[in-house]
DNA sequence: TCTCCACAGGAAATTGGGGGTT
DNA sequence: AACCCCCAATTTCCTGTGGAGA
């Protein structure tokens, strides 16, 4: 038994539980990828395609739609010999502003020798961009992931699906395919823009457990030996990510885990079992993830209520949590902020989902205020605190005692 | 009822850093 | 070297809100 043949009996083809596995049809999505198509459909005339929004939760299927569509551009592009296709994807969760996200297209575009341009204005990257868009030719979809972190700063949105009406793009035609899980996106956008990339917008609901059950189902075929999963565990993963997210990205993470468990177990049959303990590994892991993600001060915020926490006394105010996370600040030696910025850290914390903020008013003084507890498991971020160099020490003892600083 | 507290959060300015072009 | 551009995080300043308490 070599390394990697460990006989185990339990996968034929694991990688289609990865992300980035692309399946033969979408069977919960037909109505989008119809839809989706019809933006594409002008092509076949060498008009321009519109520009489409998809909105929906992680995990719906916007990408894998997107994906499914735009390879059906391709292959018709492959028989049109003389028009080429290309496809550039920016996730603006790296690329914040216009700027960059124009400087990353170009790092993609341009013979590898640029990375990132900088100390050029907004127009010259323009430029640059649309001349490399008209030596390829032929049509440019540009897929821009979590969009909506351009939000103020959305030049783009509007430069690119008008280029060619403008007269910047002359051999190539180009438009752009958003895609955001901030349903309030679309009214955040400036007036401009707004009508020219929701030519098309597509909601993604999330799925329910019968949707999950289907692709799952689905996943199961490829991916397992036959009879290998137990009755139950197709409907237990579907009905935990359903009450979770609806994410089909999730529910096929916890039956992956699941599968792997057995296997390193040396099982035969993947269980119920097997499923809880792989959904105690993905909480544990998400946590970690969740908390490298976050800067220095994001983190020390957290620590605050989980501190808080500990003791019991969440949910809590924020001006509990700003005296708490100033003990923070101090015993791990980096710069105390203002309050103003606390207030926006556990904004942060909530969007991340890292910890929940709900607005209440009322209360001793009146007036609007929020509080705020943690949404993430106290143990799993303990541990998960451990990891991190500078906050070992105070995330081992909560909570924080009050200094006795009498010397 | 009226006022005022204590908070929320928008806007603008600041800080400090990274990096171009000529 | 001199001069330019971009950016994220934070602070400063400010306006708005709604019940508590007089």
């Amino acid at each position: 038994m070599s390394l990697f043949d460990d006989g185990s009996k339990i996968f034929t083809k694991e990688k289609a539980l990865n992300e980035d596995w692309i399946p033969d049809n979408l069977p919960e999505r037909s109505e989008e990828i119809q839809k989706l198509e019809m933006a594409f459909r002008p092509v076949a005339n060498g008009a321009d395609a519109k520009s489409a929004l998809l909105i929906g939760k992680a995990g719906q299927g916007k990408t894998a739609t997107t994906n499914f569509v735009l390879n059906q551009v391709r292959k018709y592009f492959e028989n049109e010999e003389d028009e080429n296709f290309t496809k550039l994807r920016v996730s603006c969760s790296d690329a914040t502003t216009s700027y960059q996200v124009v400087g990353e297209l170009l790092t993609m575009v341009e013979d590898g020798t640029t990375v990132r341009p900088k100390g050029r204005s907004l127009g010259h990257l323009n430029k640059r961009l649309f001349n490399e868009l008209d030596d390829l030719g032929g049509y440019a979809v540009i897929v821009l992931d979590e969009i909506d972190h351009l939000a103020s700063d959305d030049d783009i949105l509007y430069e690119i699906p008008r280029a060619r009406q403008q007269g910047r793009l002359e051999d190539a035609h180009a438009s752009i395919v958003g895609m955001t899980n901030d349903f309030e996106f679309r009214e955040k956008l400036s007036a401009k823009v707004k009508d020219s990339l929701a030519d098309t917008v597509l909601n993604f609901e999330p799925y329910d457990a019968n949707d999950l059950r289907t692709i799952l189902s689905q996943r199961e075929e490829v991916a397992f030996v036959d009879d290998v999963l137990s009755e139950d565990v197709i409907p237990l993963c579907a009905a935990r990510a359903a009450q979770d997210e609806g994410s089909a990205r999730q529910a096929i993470k916890i039956l992956y885990h699941a599968g792997e468990l057995a296997r390193s177990n040396g099982d035969t049959l993947v269980t119920e079992e097997h499923v809880r303990e792989g959904i105690d590994r993905i909480e544990q892991e998400y946590v970690l993830n969740g908390l490298n993600g976050l800067t220095t001060q994001d983190q020390a915020t957290l620590c605050a209520l989980a501190s808080l926490e500990k003791k019991g006394e969440t949910p809590t105010r924020t001006k509990y949590v700003y005296s708490e996370y100033k003990k923070v600040a101090e015993r791990i030696d980096i710069n105390t902020l203002t309050s103003r910025s606390i207030r926006d850290k556990l904004q942060n914390l909530d969007t991340y989902s890292m910890a929940i903020a709900s607005e209440k008013t009322g209360g001793s003084r009146g007036g609007p205020h929020y509080e705020s507890e943690l949404n993430v498991d106290l143990d799993a971020l303990v541990t998960a605190f451990a990891t991190i160099d500078r906050f070992q020490g105070v995330s081992q003892n909560l909570p924080i005692e009050d200094k006795q600083s009498t010397l």
